[in-house]
Formats: C-alpha cells, sequence, structure tokens
DNA sequence: CCCGGTCTTTTGTCCGGACTTGAAGGCCGT
DNA sequence: ACGGCCTTCAAGTCCGGACAAAAGACCGGG
C-alpha cells in the first residue's frame, strides 16, 4: 500500500512527541521527506500544512518548517443551539418566553450592536430548560432595521435562535465568555442563590457588516464549557 | 490567471450567505463546479474541503455536499501562555511563586488526575501579573511520577507552565471553562472582594496516555475570553 | 417481503509534473 | 554603513489523470 498522508502525519508527530525533532529545529524540507517517505511532494505538503494548522508546526517559505518553540495552544468549543445541546446530554428540552417587547434600544445595546440613535429592537427574555430545570436564561436583542419580519413573529412556541438561523443563513459572529453574578431575577429564573457565580456567553452577530443580534446567555450554577485537543 | 481554490471557496461561501443555495440544499458536484470554474477537480475538492472543516457544508460519499442546515457555530480560543497574553496586551509581566510543597496528591487531585493512591505531586500556587495589578491565580500540581525532575526545579523565577513546555514538548489536554466565586484567599492574591464572580480554567494534561498534570487558573475580576468566527 | 450481494455515484486521496509567491541573503552603488 | 535590487530557495498552488472507499440504488433468491 501507497503511504497516506495521514501516515505522515503521525510519523512526523510522533517524531515531535517523542523528542526527536526538538522544538525550534528544523524539519527537513518537503522534497527530502516525499524522498523518504516515498510518495509525492502534494502529500507530504499535506501532512505539514495540518500540522501547521494544528499549531503543532511553523512554516515559512524560504526558510523551512520547524517545530513550534511553544506549542500554540489552541482549543475549539463547539457552541450548539440550546436546544441540541440538552437534548445530546439525553435530557428534555422545554422553552419558555419570559418577556417580548418592541423598544427603542437602550444606549447599552445601541453601543454594543453599533446602531443609531432611535433605532427600534425586539427585546426577548427567555427560558431553557432541561428535564424541567432551568438551564440556560437567554436575553436577546434584535435589530428590526435589519430583520422587520422579527417584529411579528411569534416566538411563544419556537426560540429566537432557532427563527434566527432559518432567517439568516450564516453570518459573523463575536463571542465573548465571562463569569458573572446572579441578582434577583436571575436567581429566580435560573433556581439558585443570588450572589452565585454563573457563566456569562455574550455573542454578537452581524450580517454583511450590519449588527443583526446580541444575546447574553447566563448559564444555570455550575454549568462548564469542556473541549479536548 | 487561473482560479484559485480561495476564489472557488469565497464565491461558493458568497452563494450561500446570500441565499441563492439555501441550508438543506444540495451542491453541485465536484466534477460538475471544476468545470462551471475551470478548474480542475482537486482545486475544487479543496475549496470545498475548507468549507466542510469550517462548518458550512456537510459532505457525504455518493450523497454529493449539502449546506448545514445550522451552520455548525465553532469558536477557536488561542489559550496562549500567561506571559504572551499579557504581554500581547502592551502590559508588563510579573510572575511570583507563593507557595511550593512536594505532597502526597490529596484525594480530589488523585480523582481528576487519575493517580494511585499515595503517589507524590509538586503543588505550586503563582500568581500573573499586568502592570502591578492581578491578573491570574495558577493552582499546579504535577506528577512526578512522570516528571521527577519537577521535585527539584526551582519556580522561583521561571513560571511552572514555562517549564513544563520546555520538558514536555507536546500532550493532550482537557480543558474546562466555567466561574467560580472568590473565597478570602483568591480575592487577597487577586485584589477583588470576597464573593466576586471569577473566571476559571482548569487543564488536565497527559502524556502517552499519562496525567503530567492539572491547573486551576483563575483569572482577574471582569476578565473574558473572546473570539471570533 | 426481507436479505444479502453487486453496481454506480460521489467524495477522498495520491501521483508526478509545473508554475507562482514570499522571504532571505547576497550584491552593488552611494 | 546603508539602502535598494536581484537571485535563489522552499513552500504554496494548480493540473490532469488515476485508483480507493463509502454508501445509496438495484436486483435476484429465498
Amino acid at each position: 500500500m501507497a503511504v497516506t498522508y495521514r501516515d505522515i502525519k503521525a510519523d512526523i508527530l510522533g517524531k515531535i512527541t517523542r523528542g526527536e525533532w526538538k522544538p525550534g529545529s528544523l524539519i527537513p524540507g518537503e522534497l527530502e521527506l516525499a524522498e523518504t517517505y516515498g510518495s509525492a511532494r502534494a502529500t507530504v505538503n499535506r501532512a505539514m500544512r495540518e500540522l501547521a494548522e494544528d499549531g503543532i508546526i511553523e512554516r515559512k517559505r524560504k526558510s523551512g518548517s520547524r517545530v513550534r518553540l511553544s506549542p500554540l495552544r489552541q482549543a475549539r468549543f463547539d457552541i450548539p443551539i440550546v436546544r441540541r445541546e440538552i437534548e445530546e446530554r439525553g435530557a428534555a428540552y422545554r422553552y419558555a418566553l419570559v418577556e417580548s417587547e418592541v423598544v427603542r434600544a437602550p444606549d447599552w445595546v445601541r453601543a454594543r450592536m453599533g446602531l443609531s440613535p432611535g433605532e427600534t429592537v425586539r427585546h426577548l427574555v427567555c427560558l431553557h430548560f432541561a428535564d424541567g430545570t432551568p438551564y440556560q436564561h437567554e436575553d436577546r436583542w434584535i435589530n428590526l432595521a435589519v430583520l422587520p419580519q422579527a417584529r411579528d413573529a411569534d416566538f411563544r412556541s419556537e426560540g429566537p435562535n432557532e427563527w434566527l438561523v432559518a432567517h439568516i443563513p450564516f453570518s459573523e459572529a463575536e463571542i465573548s465568555i465571562s463569569a458573572t453574578v446572579a441578582d434577583a431575577t436571575l436567581a429566580a429564573h435560573l433556581a439558585c442563590a443570588a450572589g452565585d457565580p454563573l457563566l456569562q456567553i455574550e455573542r454578537s452577530t452581524r450580517w454583511h457588516g450590519r449588527a443583526v443580534t446580541y444575546v447574553r446567555l447566563v448559564h444555570h450554577r455550575g454549568h462548564r464549557m469542556t473541549a479536548r485537543y
């Protein structure tokens, strides 16, 4: 059988983890590797390219490839739709709309979304339950200038997240994770004590450069996001 | 000039974001696309493969490629070494060792790291400062069965993170993010009030299947991790 | 009707060759 | 010493062709 690019990738990775090729050292050129593995240069290239994407090595034209000094540690977190996240844990999902209004955007929302003064937004507060216990509190603002259909949409049975992905196929987003503290209303909604530390995710989404929605997701007490790499 | 795989990728992505190819719909086969773009199938393949990696489309042999129903939202967070993180913000980095001991692993550490009873670990408590203000509190446990050199290493001037990457080139890790609350000692170290919510990262690292280190990083009040996608 | 085997389609991978691009290093004139 | 130009080299990309592998589709036997 021929050598696959996976074989080559695994072999090179092995040499690195076993310490044969130390951090900072130069790796043989693609041509040389292709010869030693008895494969085409394109195959070696694919292996090396993936190693570079994985943050294991660093590549530069002319200078060649070298093992990274400090392995670039990067973790990939999936940010699934809540319903999916809950169902994948084998729990029953339930959704509830707590509050809904159409208002002029308050200043702090305007600032975050980059709206002009006086623009109106649809403001929603929702709760997501897993097996009956509160899982996530959602505080969402939708820009009606971009999505006027959101003014009359009925969010009582369908969550805004689901509605949005059906109306905006794809978008850019900025997401940020922080810790916050439960105030009285959050505590009531999430069935925890006021003062409890809670994990909070904020996401602002834009479509063709225009702010579509800003959402603040506060998770139940003890929630953790996990990733492997 | 020839069409590059980037051109093709951008063009297809455009068709999707503009709604020409709706979520769930089938995308033309590679052969057909190669013809319309006037390029080789390998080039189209590269473009499609990357779109699949980015979570935009889904590919299956025989059935073809289709636009994802709900675009897989995944965010990549860089987990840099603290020193680098601080210096990249343009702040001055300072490190301090607070506590250091060699002990038998307490039960909760044993459980997390999967150690046998009676195994010894090096336990370190460190602080990382940015421009003089506390930035991160580090509570680290190193398995001396795997890294006996850690018993006598001097962590007074060099942080354990730096020491570790120099001694274990690469490793697998599980990382998990959660919110915690400042107790008295954390509050004192991080210059915040007891009861403040703090962002906490836990990471366990293994090398060739054996637990190397477990670390709990608690960030200063108000810290946030941000990513774009 | 169900079950397994075979066909066919589509993506996945590889090859060997070619040209392009970016950056390092040297050369030269000031 | 100091620019700016030119060479050179390694990675980056592309081509056209080929075979491999997965997974629907189809079909015949029980």
